[in-house]
Formats: C-alpha cells, structure tokens, sequence
DNA sequence: TAAGATACTGCAATCGCTTGCATGTAGAAT
DNA sequence: ATTCTACATGCAAGCGATTGCAGTATCTTA
C-alpha cells in the first residue's frame, strides 16, 4: 500500500516551470513574481498540495517536533502539562511526540534515545522516579539536543527548568493540617532522587519548625517507585498507622489517590480519622471519600513556560549561556465540610 | 544550534569503505563479507550510530509511526487503550503520535490531515462526538491511508474496526440497577453521532423491556460535547430530577464522574438516594462518594487489537478486501457495600 | 589458457525539498 | 553604445540512506 500525494515536482511540470521556482513560490520568495505565485497557489490549492515535511526535515536538518517523556499520561498532572505544552507547540507549528517511562529509568532511557534518533528538535521530560544516572542527557545535551526540564528535574544541569513552587505548596498543606489541629503529620512521598521529593520535603519540615513541632524522620516514608505498585503503597501505610498519625501529607498525584486506597482497603476503620492532604490535579477530588484537602499545581501553565522556553532554545540563533529556573505558585484547595 | 551525529558516511570514510558497503554491512546483507560486517558493526558501536530515520523514511516513503487520535488524554479509557497501543506497536518497531480532538470536529480533522502530511503509516482514531461528516477521512483512505476505527466507530466505512460489547454492557448494569429494585432509571448519553450511544442506549433499552418496565424517551438525555462543558451536564441534571428517577445508567467516562459532580453541586440532598451504574475506567472508582457500580471496558486490550489489525493493513503487500469488527466484553463492576 | 563462477566492493541514482549561484531579459543611467 | 540595476527563473548540489548495476580480484573448470 502507498500513500499517494503530489510532489513540488508534479506542479512544476504541470505548470511549465522548474521546481525551484515552484518551491519559491510556495515560500513566499522575493524573487518570484506575483502573477507566478498566483498561478503556483491556485494549483497548489487545487491539487491539494502539501509540502512532504519528511523531505523538508531531512533538508532543514530539523523536523519541526519535540518529544516528551514524563511517567505517565493516565496521570492528571500530566496529561495537564502535555494539555498546556500542545497549546503553544501548535501555535507554532510543532508536533509534540509523547512517551511514557512508567517510571522506569531504563525504558526513559529508551524512549529518549529513539526520540533522539528520530530527529526531534528538542525534549522536554520531567525524571522517572528510578532516574539517578542522567549521563545519557548530558550526552545528547553536549551534542546538541535542546532540553527543558520540568516538576522533577535534575539538580546539576545547566539549562532551562520550570518547577511549582513545591516548597511553599507543601508548607501551605502542612500547615493546614496543623492549623485544624493534626499534630502527629506523616509525610508520604516520592522516591528520594527526585527534585520534587526533596523540596517538598524542606516544606513540610518548615512548616512543622513554624509550630514547634518535632519532625520525626519515621513518620516519612518514601516510595520507590512513585505509587506505581499499590504493594509498596501498602506497605508504606501498614508502617505508618502504628505511629498514630492524625494527618498525613502526602507529595505526589498517584501517591495521594493511591494511599486513600491502601488506606480504605486495609484500614477502613481509620481512613476517616486521619486528615490527609496531598499533591494531586484530579478533577476528581471532589468525589473522593474521605475528602482531602489538594495542593494543585499549575499543570498547563507549567507546560506553556517549558514549551516557550524551548522553543526559544530550538530557534536560538546562538549558544545560549543563561538559564532560567521559572517556579510557578500551587494553589491550595481546602477540604469541602460535608 | 545543530544536533550532531555520526552517518553512514562518516563511518565510510573512517574505514576507508563506501558507503554502499556500509549501509549493506549494517543491514546484514550476503554480499558483505564477515570481516568487514564485523568491522563497521564494531565502529558503528563506538561512535553510537543510529541511522537518520528522517532519510531511511523518505528513501523508503514510510515513517514507521502510528497516528491515534482521541478526544482526550486525560481520560482512563483513552489513556489505557494508548498503553495498549504502544505496547504492541514498539515492540514492532513502530512510533506512535498522539493527538487529541478534546471532542471537536474542527480540531479532529485538522490533527488528522497533520498527521497524514507528516506521512503517519495508518491511523487509529476514535470519533469525536461532534463528527458526523468523515469524507475527509475516506478521502485519506482513498490515497491509501490505512486506517482502523476503535470504540466510537463510523457506519458505513469499510475497515477494520475495534469496539466494545455495548449492547451487553449497558444491558448487565441496567439489568443490575433493576435487580437493586430501581424502576425509574434515567439515562445519560453521549452525542446522538456517536455509535456507542446508538448501541447502549439499545442495552438499556432491552433490559427495560426484559423487566417489563416501560421506556420513557423523557428519560434519556443525550450529552453534544460528551460532558466537556459542566453546564451541559448541569441543566440535563436538572430537567432530568423532575422526573423523580431512583437509578442513572450514564454511557461514558467523562459523563459519568461529571454527572456526579453536577448531581454533588447542584443537589446534595437527593445525590445519595440515586443509584448510579456508568461506563467508566476509572481506577479511583473505589474513592467515589456516592459510589457507583461502574461498565469497565476492556480498553488496554481495545488498543491492542486495534494496532495488530492496522499493523497488518499496513504490512499487507495487495489491498485487504475482507474487513472484521472485532467486539470485546465489558466487565461489570458491582457497587461496593459501604 | 581462456572462460566462467564466486565473492566483495563502489558508483551513482533516487526519495522530495531547499537554496547558492548562474543566467537571461528589460529598462534606466551614463 | 555601453554599463548598471532590478527582476524572474533555472541548474544543480545536497540532506542521509538504500540499492541496481558494474567493476575487480580470486578461484574453478574445461
């Protein structure tokens, strides 16, 4: 089976004239006289004409599409990122090409390098949780690939990086629960490699300090693998509940949604007793029960800033030396009182 | 800036060979001897070559890359029927780009005509609810464009095509709200366009009548935008109230937790009393307040099914003429006593 | 010894498009 | 009449990989 369009070639022939002429024409060109590019327009319009943009990306070296890689897209965070990168690459006539990590550092890897090979333009990924070793980047980086990191990014890489404000959203949601008078505050959260993990760490511990609380490392517990397997989940809240938390924090989406399940699954008993707030941009928290109090990010506007940025990178003229970390603000969503 | 890697060319030159000799060592061809196979495979090995697909899909005019498209990532159903897609199509050594139509025709065709000019080797689309005119999709499948239609799947259009069992599934939750003694059983459905609507609507239809319980037309509401807009949802809640249903079997993700949220915010006090069955593949089901006993569709493997049959249009080497639909069952699950 | 078989390797065209340079024409300026 | 400028168009190379055909070297075979 062969898909079967029409060439630059087929209109020159068609209308008597040599395919440069005709690809000037279609581009607008200087050279070409008005009454020529009337004629190649219509016949282009006509024939339903459209640039191969396979042989145009070989030519240009470039192919007009950037990738993305983040864990998951049946993530709401996520596909809010990818909701908000696709609005500015459109507009400025990029195709996005997405792939999911699970977050499994090799199949990142993988994903990343076939991306590579096939020519996109720059990348724009948020780290799996496994992640630790970036030479891989750092070598299609020095090569010449574009990328702008965002929500879990690495620590010492020098380029462009949009972030939420993990810090202050974490300290809000602590304090909340402080504030309605939980004392005994776990921590659930992410891998300890990621950036975000780390940030909203200091957050929670910052708000405790505020109160006076003691902060006790074994009230945090961390999840390797993101929430990924509700065993480890499991696990993590059959740990805490002895300690007699009476809130929990909670620092990434699919933790959140996933501890509210571990919890209603093994300890129905107490899921209604312990306040929870958590990380998470579901549109869906309303419905959840036992309610909880949401820090939201801001998913699309996160993914307008990195799209922007690398644009900017992609069409730079020269080397670029400086770099921005842009940090957007959460938004904290309290509790509905049912 | 210019991404730097090495070509075949390179690799010739820096063994003293040809580039033909190379491209035929690479590609394992007989006329290559073992030693110099050996050679250049080894070399390709240090300096990391990948060979450019951008210039083996021009030689070759194909691209190696599926098209999907959907109306929306972030949607349970969808984005497990796309991990169902990638599964089978990298382990084939195909790419996939993902587009979304967020229910819109204009944006639909637009994103398909896209794709087909960045010469995708076939498409897998499900509908949006707004479409009803597909010529330009048989006009694409005319030049030789293989595609395959999966859930919401056109009429008349003779393809491969991929679809849940509707009619049951809407039938057992139906037959389920009537066993839980429900009698006035209101139903909330997508665009009229729609095949799934056609088929489920035909379900609930045929539980009624298997009870003896009289259809009533005031009774289904039919959603344009498939819940896109929170006020459509919201005025079919409250023209459907009036009429004073104890059941609601809603016909699709998105409108099923949305008509839960309308019936939380516009009318809490009766949003308990109503007993809910609906098509959803939301894996934080189990966290819904009311809770409802949900259709599960069989999405992951929907995207497998649905990318073997394109891969094999695709390979075909004469055109297909004997097309399948395949249907696949739902799994109903029951309401968990709380 | 000549001719054929076998094993390797390279030349050059091709996919569709872009673009530097050369060419050609007409009118204006010297 | 000669030179210059402006405008319009075409030639041909090149992006990286693939492949039909031709060429060379070595070895068989009659």
């Amino acid at each position: 089976m062969r898909f079967e369009t029409s060439t630059i070639k087929d209109i020159a022939k068609a209308l008597g004239l040599s395919t440069s002429t005709v690809s000037r024409a279609l581009r607008d060109r200087y050279e070409i006289s008005e009454e020529t590019k009337k004629l190649v327009l219509a016949y282009a319009e006509k024939v339903n004409y459209r640039a191969n943009p396979i042989a145009r990306s070989l030519k240009e070296r470039r192919s007009y599409s950037i990738g993305i890689i983040v864990s998951e897209i049946a993530n709401n965070f996520f596909s809010q990122v990818i909701n908000g990168i696709e609005s500015i690459a459109y507009d400025r006539d990029y195709h996005v090409i997405i792939s999911q990590s699970h977050e499994s550092y090799k199949q990142e890897k993988l994903n990343v390098e076939h991306l590579a090979s096939r020519s996109i333009d720059g990348l724009l990924i948020a780290l799996s949780s496994e992640t630790q070793d970036i030479d891989y980047l750092r070598s299609l980086y020095a090569k010449g690939l574009p990328i702008v990191f965002f929500d879990r990014v690495p620590k010492d890489f020098e380029t462009h990086k949009v972030i939420a404000n993990n810090f202050k959203g974490s300290f809000d949601a602590t304090e909340h629960l402080i504030l309605s008078g939980k004392r005994i505050i776990a921590h659930l959260t992410n891998s300890e490699n990621l950036s975000i993990t780390k940030e909203r760490l200091e957050g929670y511990k910052a708000a405790l300090a505020k109160y006076h609380i003691e902060f006790k490392p074994e009230l945090v517990k961390y999840c390797q693998h993101g929430g990924m397997h509700s065993a480890e989940l499991e696990q993590a809240v059959k740990e805490l509940l002895p300690l007699n938390p009476d809130g929990i924090f909670i620092s990434s989406d699919r933790l959140t949604t996933g501890c509210i399940m571990a919890l209603k699954k093994t300890n129905p008993e107490v899921a209604h007793k312990i306040a929870i707030a958590g990380f998470t941009n579901s549109n869906l928290v309303e419905l959840f029960n036992p309610s909880l109090t949401s820090v939201k990010q801001p998913a699309f506007e996160m993914g307008q800033v990195a799209t922007e940025l690398l644009i900017s990178m992609i069409e730079a003229k020269r080397p670029i030396t400086e770099f921005e970390t842009k940090v957007l603000d959460t938004e904290l969503v309290k509790m509905q009182k049912r």
